[in-house]
This record gives structure tokens, sequence and C-alpha cells, in this order.
DNA sequence: TTATTATTGTCTCATTTTGTTACAATAATA
DNA sequence: TATTATTGTAACAAAATGAGACAATAATAA
């Protein structure tokens, strides 16, 4: 490696120190609930998806920012759920170990080996309109099965769980389960979402009581799939 | 005043920049929901209690040492609800006014006029076992009904706002109404605490069943209150 | 001692919500 | 034209909640 490329990642000055945000980025391909996870290069850590606070930047705006650089998506559904700050959930070597493996200079980047307290947010998205995008340190972000997910680095694995946690909370309170669809979707699909946050199985007939019930669902056209069977409706939400 | 007495308040090596907390300390006394809130020395600036976060400890532990400061109390029913990280919420003018009117050193308090990121915690205490205790910048800290604040400084009222909010949707999540309550209470104290948060009246003969159906209460002896009427039952939760 | 008063604990019945089964409608295929 | 799988909705059962009624009882007044 020539010396000219050992470099500075960000610079400390713009940057608000012992500050971070990871995000817990859920999508869902119409039978499993999927995360982003993405790995740094040459090092076996998987971890979430996350970044620094400019100094003039408000904390939503940077992690907007962030999913915009990753997803190419900008008005995504997200959700501020808890802020992680024990002292044994920093780990200087990891970080070290990332940036040496990708070539940056470890005297330059010092202030990224610092404790750091992380603010997560989880966000929804349609899992069809996006082509993840890696950063500078990772290898690759693909989707993963919220049940077959690889051994994520530091504390991510709890901050996935606490996400997952609030997640199916807020699935009745604040009716989340659409954000995850595309614009139009079917009665079943809407089950489909609810029974992959919740992780069992729903009535078919109480669901769709319930959720036209509700009465915050519009009917459209019907879909036709081309099966032997009846054609359900399309629904969308405002 | 002497030149000796401009002092540094808290060593900015000790503390982590640009991280503060805040806390919302509810107690119900019997009729009214009410917080704590500090009056600044001649300021006429109302705020949460609130402190800093060490560099060698957890956030969490930092909330509980405020806490115990504030109230003596250890132990506390303690939940993070909200991070804060706007940058309009931060105001060096208001800081800096705080310190120099309790005589503190402007240039080595320097650091407290930065930025700040506030993690926002709840915690809900036994209004009768505390008498609380201002800090070295506080006039006094006194209990006021969620309805009759004062002008909160910065965005406290805000922060206060959000604290109803969580806690109301907590209250038959977590059950979390006997936290504000003595060990033993009455099957009406119970009812008044749900009715000062949820700030409704509710049913006596539904709230009692559905509260007994839950099967968390064990019952004690009866409390005879002098009154001119059947004595109710004593409970108690765990 | 005995009525009076206010509150408590519990019961009953009405109403609403949810669980469960049933069944006709229908889009594609054999 | 019959068959198949799924959909939309109706019908009834079961459970949860709302609303009222009432007897029990602790202190006070008569």
């Amino acid at each position: 490696m020539t010396k000219n490329k050992k470099k500075k990642l960000l610079d400390s000055k713009d940057y608000i120190p012992h500050l971070a945000y990871d995000s817990v980025i859920f999508g869902f391909n119409g039978t499993q609930l999927k995360i982003l996870v993405l790995e740094y290069h040459n090092t076996n850590f998987f971890a979430l998806p996350g970044g620094f606070v400019k100094r003039d930047e408000n904390l939503d705006d940077a992690v907007k920012r962030g999913l915009r650089e990753r997803t190419g998506l900008d008005n995504i559904y997200l959700e501020q759920f808890h802020t992680f700050g024990s002292l044994s959930r920093s780990e200087p070597k990891i970080m070290r170990k990332i940036l040496k493996e990708s070539d940056f200079d470890l005297k330059e980047n010092y202030w990224m080996f610092d404790r750091f307290i992380s603010v997560a947010y989880y966000a929804l998205i349609n899992y069809d309109e996006v082509n993840p995008q890696p950063d500078e340190l990772s290898d690759s972000i693909n989707w993963y099965a919220i049940d077959e997910l690889p051994p994520l680095m530091m504390d991510h694995q709890e901050i996935v769980e606490k996400a997952l946690q609030v997640l199916r909370d807020n699935l009745e309170r604040k009716l989340v389960g659409m954000k995850l669809l595309p614009p139009k979707f079917t009665m079943k699909q809407l089950q489909q979402v609810y029974e992959a946050i919740l992780g069992e199985k729903l009535r078919r007939t109480s669901f769709q009581r319930k959720i036209l019930a509700l009465d915050i669902l519009q009917r459209h056209e019907k879909l036709f799939q081309g099966k032997a069977h009846k054609a359900p409706f399309l629904y969308s939400f405002n």
C-alpha cells in the first residue's frame, strides 16, 4: 500500500464527539421481516448502519442524511427508540481494526476510538424500491431476516432486539404496518406484515374486520394475480 | 463579591461534552400528578432537574446519581423516553446568565455554553418520602401540578409533554401506576393515580374488576380511616 | 341502642368487541 | 362447464366492558 493511501475518514472538528447513531432499517420481502446489515472490509464484523452527528446539524437530520446515503430514499418513516450509553458498549479495539483494514490513518481518526453514546432509530421502508449502498468502510450491505442475522458486533444485537420490541408495541398504537408495503397492497399482504412483526399467525376474518373498522384504508380496484380464485381488492393508506 | 468567589462548577475534563440528561420526576399527592421543577438563583428561570455524564460513568448511572442527590432516594423507578437533539434547543445565553447569577466563572465553565444533546428520563416516586434538595445553582426545587407549571426554560415544556405522553402509554402496558404510591394503598388511591395520569374519570366498578383480574395485587388488612363508611382493603404490588 | 350516612365490594344484565365457523362469490384452470 | 383456491362478508358464540343495583359496614347522630 502507498503512503498517501492512509487518510482521514471524517474530520473530528466537524462532528460532535462521543455521539453516534445507529439505525435498524426494516424491510419486508413478502414473507420475512428483514433488516439491513453491513459488513466491514476484511474483518468479519457485521454491524448496523450508523454514523455521526455534525456540529451544526439536528440529530434527526443526521440520521435522515445517513439513510438517504444508504437507501437513496427521502421521507422515510423514522422513529427514535432508545439511547445506548453504557461504558461497556464502546470497544476501541474493534474500531481500530475496522479503520486499519480499510487503510485509514489511525492517528488522524483517533477520536473514533473514544467512548460513544449512540441514539438508535428504526426505519420502515418499502423493500422493493431500495438498492442499498455500502459506505467507505463497508464491503457490503445486505438484507437479513431478523431470525437469521449474522453475529453482530458490539451491542448491535441488543439494539435490534429493542427495536423489534418497540416496533411490536407501535404496530397497533401507531398503525405503522403499512409503511413496509408499497402504496397499494392487499389485505393479505398487510396481514403478512403483521404476522412477521408479531411473530405469530393471525385469524384472517378477525384481522380483516378489525383493520377495516379502523376506517383508515381506501379501497381501490381489484388485483388480478392470474390465480384460480377470487381476486383481492387493493387498499391504500392516506 | 470577592475575586475568589468566582469558581469552577464542574471540571470539563471529567464530563462528556455536549451530552446532558434531564429528568421529569413524577409524584402524586393524593389528588394531582406533580413534577419537580427547580428555579435558578435570581433568574426567574424554571427548569427540569438535569445534569451531565461523567466520562467513566454509565448514562443510566449518571441519572440515578442525580436523582439520589436531589431526592435522597435509591432504587427509583426510572425510564428513558427520548433524546432531544435539535440545534435550536441549546441556548448559551441562558446558561451564561444562570452561571453568572450564581457567581461562577464564565471562562472556566465555557464548555457549558456549547450545544447539548439531552437524554430525557422520567422517574416515578412516592411523594411522601421525598424532601427535595436544590443544587448549587438552584434557589429552590418544588412540586408543581402538571397543569399548573411555571413557564419552563428552553425546550423543557416539550420534554414534560413527551414524558406525560409516554407515561400514559406505559400506564397499562407496564403497570406503573403503583410506583407513585406507598407500598400499601387502597383501590381508590390507585384509581386516583390512573385518573390523574390519564386526565379523565374512570368507572369505579370496571376499574376495580379490571385491576383485580390482572392478578398482580395482594390484599392485606383493612384501612380504618375514621370515616362513616365501610373500610377499604389495602393492597400491595409485589 | 338504633337509625343515618357515605363508601366499598360484588353481583347482574346490557352492550360492545373479538373468536370461530360458515358460505356464497369469483378468477383462473382442467 | 365443473373444479379449485381464495376472498369478502354474514352469522353466531364467547369474552370483555359499561352501567346500574344492592347489601355490607364503619363512624356518627339521634
